[in-house]
DNA sequence: TCACTGACTTGGC
DNA sequence: CGCCAAGCCAGTG
């Protein structure tokens, strides 16, 4: 394994996240089966780095706040990436983020 | 091997 | 309504 089954499968679901869409960390924790572990997700989107394939920007916390916006290469980054993708950011927030919430615990059910 | 940290979440004051 | 503290899991020092 690369690094843990635990990151891949993260990376996996975050793959999933269709276009225009966007998951929280704590959603794909509770898919993994840990609620809790949400800090887990964002340690793997930290290793998504060096995974190009994980969209990391469709990450945001149970707020929609775009949390790991400092993380990527500009602040402002992740909130273009995300509005390329058809979202609409306010202030480092998702607009509408419920209609653009994709739950894998339920989607992918 | 033990301890600390971390892109979160929830509850309490 | 806003801030503080506790809990959880896994990786790194």
């Amino acid at each position: 394994m690369a690094q843990s089954d635990f990151f891949e499968n993260v990376y996996e679901v975050v793959k999933l996240v269709p276009v225009g869409r966007v998951t929280t960390y704590g959603a794909i924790a509770a898919y993994l089966g840990s609620k809790r572990g949400a800090r887990m997700v964002g340690w793997a989107m930290n290793n998504a780095h060096g995974r190009p394939d994980v969209p990391a920007h469709r990450v945001v916390n149970r707020n929609g706040v775009l949390t790991g916006k400092n993380f990527f290469g500009s602040s402002t980054e992740m909130q273009e990436l995300l509005e390329a993708d058809g979202v609409k950011i306010e202030g480092d927030q998702l607009v509408a983020f419920k209609e653009c919430f994709w739950d894998p615990g339920i989607e992918l059910l």
